[in-house]
DNA sequence: CGGTGCGTATAACCCATCGTTATGCACTCG
DNA sequence: CGAGTGCATAACGATGGGTTATACGCACCG
């Protein structure tokens, strides 16, 4: 019926018809810079690419691109679109995300996501604790910073993320596990004995070498604020991005840090940790969807996290307070 | 070579992959409720929506729907994507209307678009006022509210827009034309010769029989409090959604409205019109796109909207004048 | 100024997809 | 329990999107 009528005017394509293939490769064209490359971008062969081009553009009756000079120009309608093109493209790209994860979701209890810094510290502790009580079921863990977590729990490519940063979203619940105070790290044999169990005032550190943590959040600011206040205020020449880096510099003896102390506690013997005073609390948090209740092994892990952590935490303390009681 | 490798393992369709047409179908059968229903939605045999379906679920890799009595219900997974699957249609659909308005833009130097009030009001004589100098040019006129008159303009379904609402968007401009006062429309011979040239006290209208206007917009709202806090309250009975019904009932003896000043004075001999006082104004914008320039057509519409509504304005003003130099 | 080569268009062909019609089947409901 | 609605299955055809092979345009360069 409807083909019949396609067949008596046969030419009469359907008129601005917008695919899903052609936002494909207006993306790759623009991505690639020649349809060539392009083609191989979206694993289709450089004729087909043409072809897909052209008829994207009778289809929608007007020109996408133009070439010049051997590059590719956006025309003004292409212009128009783009944005739009790109939207929709970006949003397709976490559908699938979505799909694919729920697919494969039963086949794994538990999909535990850190930050870099913690999957170093705590978290691997409490997967191997877990794993004694869970013999072969299958866990994965990956690593992403706190915004990239938040969109992987949200489309469900992780259940449980683990990280030092409160996260705030409607579907999102953020758990507090438990707070421990920053820690200054120097290597070994940087204190005395007797030092290197006492707190050290922030103050001192003015004037000192310090790695800094290049890190948008709260907490970061916070301490480079802080840090650029004293007088004078600390150098810091090398910049790095986690936690967990900065504590493998100090080890090699580049400087002191200022870290969290989960990864000041986690480095055993290669370095000395100082609680800094005034203590400034750093915050572990579980995130989780909001929706559903976690099953089984996900509340364990959260559990154990918390439990590890809190031990740690304890470490840290019960040095202070063996020294006090000494005293 | 893709091909040669699907071959050799045929049964591993493509797993995970999201069609727009999937979201479609998705979309149908939430719709419809029924197979049969949403195949016809999209133009199809029910046989190919089945098809769909099964082959949908099947690439995904779970089901997104259930048959329970004959009904369709989404599974929890269904459920998980229903939010971003409607997002990206809705997208999508804005995207296909660009694109069909982007191709036939050219063929129109002027698609204007005005509320339903003033395309009964001052448009039509505007344009039929710019026909004289334009000859055979081909001219779009259409109405919306508001709110939608806006998503026509950004996706260039019209050109221009003329409304009484002032719109705000960052690629939008607002210009204003021109601004008058609210007045009383009531059927011939309610008021004598004189009285009917006079401003009417907005107070006197307590206890009398108003028709209401349903407006979501800021002057709507503002005119509902308003006769709401006179005493004894105006009595509203009939509600309607524009002005110009309003207008229309009115000519049919049904009782009072106020109304804008366009509409008022568009209706000729058929009703009696008086200022209200305190005098309320009422603006008239016209929107266009911010991006470019309006071409000579567009700019001449709008001036002429803008000559026959200050026109018109006048004539109502000019009415009391003459009455007050007679005094 | 004419090779050289990269990138694009065209041609000929193939087959998986998506559509069709025809028909059988299940389940709801009166 | 029979009728009827709505879904699934079967068999089949046209189209579109993919392939390879090849010709063409054009910038670049000796």
């Amino acid at each position: 019926m409807q083909s019949t009528l396609r067949d008596t005017n046969a030419d009469l394509a359907p008129l601005g018809v917008m695919h899903l293939r052609y936002i494909e490769m207006f993306q790759a064209i623009l991505q690639a810079g020649t349809l060539t490359d392009a083609a191989s971008l979206l694993n289709i062969s450089q004729p087909a690419a043409t072809k897909l081009l052209k008829q994207a553009e009778r289809r929608l009756g007007f020109p996408l691109f133009v070439r010049l000079k051997g590059q590719w120009h956006l025309t003004p309608e292409g212009r128009l679109l783009q944005g739009q093109m790109e939207r929709i493209f970006e949003e397709l790209r976490d559908l699938q995300r979505l799909v694919s994860n729920i697919a494969r979701a039963d086949k794994y209890p538990l999909r535990a996501i850190s930050t870099p810094t913690l999957a170093n510290a705590i978290v691997p502790k409490s997967l191997a604790r877990l794993r004694q009580t869970l013999g072969q079921t299958s866990i994965e863990l990956s690593t992403q910073h706190s915004p990239e977590m938040l969109k992987s729990i949200i489309l469900r490519e992780a259940d449980v993320g683990i990280t030092l940063q409160e996260l705030s979203h409607p579907d999102i619940r953020c758990e507090h596990l438990c707070e421990g105070p920053l820690v200054l790290i120097a290597p070994k044999d940087t204190w005395s004995r007797t030092a290197a169990v006492q707190p050290i005032s922030i103050d001192s550190l003015a004037n000192s070498t310090l790695l800094g943590i290049t890190r948008a959040d709260q907490l970061g600011r916070q301490l480079q604020a802080y840090l650029e206040q004293l007088d004078p205020p600390a150098r810091i020449s090398t910049w790095v991005q986690t936690y967990q880096i900065a504590k493998d510099i100090v080890c090699s003896g580049e400087g002191l840090a200022l870290v969290d102390p989960f990864t000041a506690v986690s480095a055993g013997a290669e370095l000395q940790t100082r609680v800094v005073e005034p203590i400034m609390n750093i915050n572990l948090y579980a995130v989780y969807r909001a929706e559903g209740p976690l099953n089984s092994v996900q509340k364990a892990f959260v559990q154990s996290v918390k439990t590890i952590a809190t031990e740690l935490i304890g470490f840290l303390r019960n040095r202070e307070r063996r020294l006090h009681s000494v005293q």
